[in-house]
RNA sequence: GGAAGUUUAGCUCAGCUGGUUCAGAGCAUCUGCCUUACAAGCAGAGGGUCGGGGGUUCGAAUCCCUCAACUUCCA
């Protein structure tokens, strides 16, 4: 035999994987006697490598779909990548600057060649990757977000919505982010706490020498830009200023003293400065009172001509400056340390610019409402449920999405500009003439029309992703083919919580708005992938393993059940080293117990019965533990799933079983014996083929030659079938018997070779007997005797059988007295406790009719239990 | 500032509707073993007044109140 003792997993990872993918084992094809079983996967980004979360998501996902396949269902698990416009187009402009190219230099259909040929180069990248890992996806469907289909449904959309109505556009304070140079949506925009300064500015109040008021800001660069100062009413210090103006430091323009109860009298000085063109609130108050906005910021963040001084400096820089030039003449009185949450691009870390600009925005209200109800209501579960709160808080508060990018990769907005101001919204510019010319009554040309400039939100192309991967024309027609009816909804999402929002929500409003129907039955959500620290993994900190060097560390196998053993839904993950040695650890010990069977000699002649009793135990047991593990996946538990197929393979098969009836060294095994035990390892490899697929599969291919169709792959998952508990229980007292004549060993310090005889004064020892050999073999055993007392012996009680073990006159009798006699004391004060809930009147009337009858099994157990020992005391003498 | 969640062994977490799975699991630790499947292993062992305080109850890790710490979401 010339097995290796150490698992290599690089060899059978290369082989199966092969293997799987030649014969196209990861396909589904439309089977109406099968039961579909769909996940589309979060399409990664085309910019994406593979890092730790994407390990941890695409494994639970290749587990989900791995068991549901040998559930019989028609698996399906569609792959793809997303455009990902911002972070794309901010890779292609930085390669291009790298290549001294500016982005501004090139025409749009330049820009966008680069940015094609970038993604051909290094899009597909994280899919090759995931293989890597396993990943059972049907690569044949392969989808991406800007494949042509798919962006003709995206097309589709907006026009549709626009025909509805619920697509406009408007001049809206967005989030704009100068570095990208595009206005993100709310949720782009990440706040941060940072430690800014306010300044305390004073204004003169017009027609005045000396008389100033003094308000405090914690941008002092956008004085320029104010058109107002606002104080509550009820403020008396500054009714005399009713009526009049106040003079903006440095230009001396003129600006009116408004009243509003909005302002809070206790925040700084109780004088607000109005500043519409950069702040939301003061928009809003803007709007209010009628002013009119003065916008002083270029796109790229700079200041223009309408500060009339500073221009062109940078907001921050112009901030210091300013500070300087009030300072310098009298009228900037303190500065302070504050304390200030700032939004920042989520992309490019950018402060973010409240600016007002001509947008388009999807009317969120009404299309929100069937999917706000689906969740509520569990249609579509969340796991953990705990997710559903916040879920909701954003559903009932949700504003308008603006949906438009000042970017050019991605998929542009289909409006169409005429030369009368006005403009068209259809799918193609032939479209939008023909809709034109009738609408305007006009004759205009192609030539007359200009496409609006910006994209698409990415996200506005995601959201129909569990659809468009199937039906990309369903959008227009109206009708599913035949694919979307198969395949839809899907069955499970895996995500993280992070884009709850992006992106699970605005799914859910897709799938209700084009189809009436969820795309999705359960949504599990992942955790973060952390550092020991609990910092997030991340490129920046360089804290993160490279994910494809742990894979040829320690298999994908041990990397694939490292990243599950200790992550529960919802929970971050805190990433070791152990957790994938521990996988690996795994994987060499499955290895390992399949050397030992294989190594056997089989002989016919040899009687198998004294194994009997060890194959019933084994297989009750595998029953019970499969039917934990199944409970398991049921709740998405798949943490749990996998510990408990850990410690049954591990514990019972390895550690137990294979040691019940491994025959001696050299010694052959009977037919039965070998035969039942290659059959309860082959359910084995079943159940830990979704975790393991790698190394269950080679094995299961090393038990015998198997044809494609017998692949583990393809196989049937087990059936639970019931399992007898007193069988279970039985052995349980057998191996306790066993693990007390160890522990007695190790206690004494003797060798585990020297061989003891051991005598029970059983109450049943037909539970022995049936056991006899397993007992001699694990406990090492000169003999197995039945008797009610044995001198000179150490003792010991299970349940309420006596043992001893004769010692000779090594035993010391007082300190076998000493243990006894603390083993009784604890028993009887557990019986105590026992006695004393059932003597209480109120426990017997109030508890119910179970929980007293276990009482009293317990009271008789102890009752039993405190006999057996009393005897053994009385035999010491 | 508003809301939610978390707090159980050194670490990561189970413990569903209060009562034998009630104090658990894995890892780590300690002790003894190179016992021919596996030292990436085997056999044993020790570790927690379930965040603090109060209450309800015959009975609380589990329900209620309160305080504290941490996390997340929203502003």
């Amino acid at each position: 035999m010339s097995i290796a003792s150490k698992y290599d997993p690089a060899q059978a990872e290369a082989k199966w994987y092969a293997y799987w993918m030649e014969h196209k084992l990861f396909s589904s094809k439309i089977d109406p006697s099968k039961e579909p079983y769909t996940i589309v996967i979060p399409p990664p980004n085309v910019t994406g490598v593979l890092h730790m979360g994407h390990m941890l998501n695409n494994t639970i996902q290749d587990v989900l779909i791995r068991r549901a396949r040998m559930l019989g269902k028609n698996a399906c698990w569609v792959p793809g990548t997303d455009h990902a416009s911002i972070a794309t187009e901010a890779k292609v402009v930085n390669m291009l600057k790298e290549m001294g190219i500016d982005k501004k230099s090139l025409t749009r259909e330049e820009f966008l060649k680069y940015a094609w040929e970038w993604k051909e180069k290094y899009g597909g990248i994280i899919l090759e990757q995931l293989k890597k890992l396993g990943a059972s996806c049907d690569w044949d469907r392969t989808a991406f977000t800007m494949d042509p289909a798919l962006s003709n449904s995206v097309i589709t959309v907006f026009v549709d919505l626009y025909k509805k109505g619920k697509i406009y556009r408007g001049i809206r304070m967005v989030n704009w982010d100068p570095k990208g140079q595009t206005a993100l949506s709310d949720d782009e925009v990440i706040m941060k706490e940072i430690a800014s300064k306010l300044y305390y500015i004073q204004y003169k109040i017009e027609g005045t020498k000396d008389q100033f008021l003094t308000i405090a800001t914690t941008r002092p660069e956008t004085i320029m830009a104010d058109v107002a100062i606002c104080v509550n009413p009820n403020d008396p210090r500054f009714t005399h200023l009713k009526g009049k103006k106040a003079l903006i430091p440095l230009i001396n323009r003129a600006i009116p003293i408004i009243e509003d109860e909005y302002v809070d009298m206790e925040f700084g000085t109780g004088c607000l400065k109005v500043t519409p063109a950069h702040d939301i609130n003061d928009y809003e108050l803007g709007l209010k009172h009628k002013l009119e906005v003065i916008d002083i910021l270029n796109d790229n963040g700079t200041l223009n001509e309408k500060a009339q001084i500073l221009v062109g400096e940078d907001r921050f820089i112009a901030r210091k400056k300013i500070g300087k030039l009030l300072d310098e003449a009298g009228q900037l009185e303190k500065i302070e340390d504050y304390k200030s949450n700032v939004g920042h691009s989520e992309r490019t870390d950018a402060v973010i610019e409240p600016k007002l600009s001509l947008q388009w925005f999807l009317n969120m209200e009404e299309i929100t409402k069937p999917a706000l109800k689906s969740v509520m209501e569990d249609t579509i579960q969340l796991h953990p449920s705990k997710f559903k709160n916040m879920y909701r808080a954003w559903m009932e508060n949700v504003r308008d999405w603006c949906i438009s990018r000042q970017l050019w990769w991605g998929h542009r907005i289909p409006a169409f500009y005429l030369p009368n101001g006005e403009f068209v919204v259809a799918k193609t510019a032939e479209e939008a003439l023909k809709l034109a010319n009738e609408q305007f009554r006009s004759n205009y040309t192609l030539t007359d029309l200009t496409q609006d400039e910006d994209v698409l939100d990415t996200w506005f192309s995601a959201w129909l992703w569990p659809i468009s991967v199937f039906d990309t024309d369903v959008f227009a027609t109206g009708k599913p083919n035949e694919e979307l009816k198969y395949y839809y909804p899907t069955n499970d999402l895996v995500t993280a919580p992070e884009i709850l929002f992006f992106w699970v929500a605005r799914m859910i409003i897709a799938g209700y708005e084009y189809l009436g129907e969820k795309p999705f039955k359960n949504v599990y959500l992942t955790g973060i992938v952390r550092d020991k620290l609990g910092r997030k993994m991340s490129k920046s900190l360089g804290n993160s393993p490279d994910p494809l060097e742990l894979i040829a560390q320690y298999g994908a196998d041990g990397v694939r059940t490292g990243m599950l053993f200790s992550s529960p839904a919802g929970n971050d993950l805190p990433y070791d080293d152990k957790l994938v040695e521990q996988g690996r650890n795994f994987a060499n010990k499955i290895w390992n117990a399949f050397r030992l069977v294989k190594g056997w000699e089989i002989d016919p002649s040899l009687d198998g019965s004294s194994n009997e009793a060890s194959i019933a135990w084994f297989e009750n047991r595998f029953n019970e533990g499969l039917t934990e593990i199944n409970e398991h996946f049921e709740k998405f538990r798949i943490s749990d799933a996998l510990m408990a197929t850990y410690k049954l393979v591990w514990d019972d098969f390895c550690s137990w079983y294979l040691e019940m009836i491994k025959p001696a060294y050299q010694h052959p095994i009977d037919q039965q014996t070998y035969d039942k035990t290659i059959e309860i390892f082959e359910g084995i490899l079943k159940i830990l083929h979704p975790f393991m697929p790698f190394i269950s599969e080679e094995l299961w291919h090393q038990i015998k030659e198997r044809s494609v169709e017998e692949s583990l792959i393809l196989a049937t998952w087990p059936k639970a079938e019931n399992f007898d508990p007193k069988i279970i229980e039985e052995a349980k007292q057998v191996f306790e018997v066993v693990s007390q004549v160890r522990n007695l060993r190790a206690s004494k310090g003797m060798s585990p070779k020297e061989a003891l005889d051991l005598s029970i004064n059983a109450k049943n020892p037909e539970l022995y007997t049936q056991f006899a050999t397993v007992l001699s073999k694990l406990a090492n055993l000169s003999s197995l005797n039945f008797a009610d007392k044995v001198d000179n012996s150490m003792s010991f009680v299970v349940k309420a059988d006596e043992c001893f073990i004769p010692m000779g006159d090594s035993v010391n009798i007082e300190e076998e007295k000493a243990n006894i006699q603390k083993d009784l004391e604890y028993t009887r004060g557990f019986l105590n406790s026992v006695l004393k809930k059932l003597s209480n009147e109120r426990f017997v009337a109030g508890a119910p009719a179970n929980v007293i009858e276990m009482e009293r099994k317990k009271q008789a157990d102890a009752e039993a239990k405190i006999k057996a020992l009393e005897e053994s005391l009385a035999k010491l003498g």
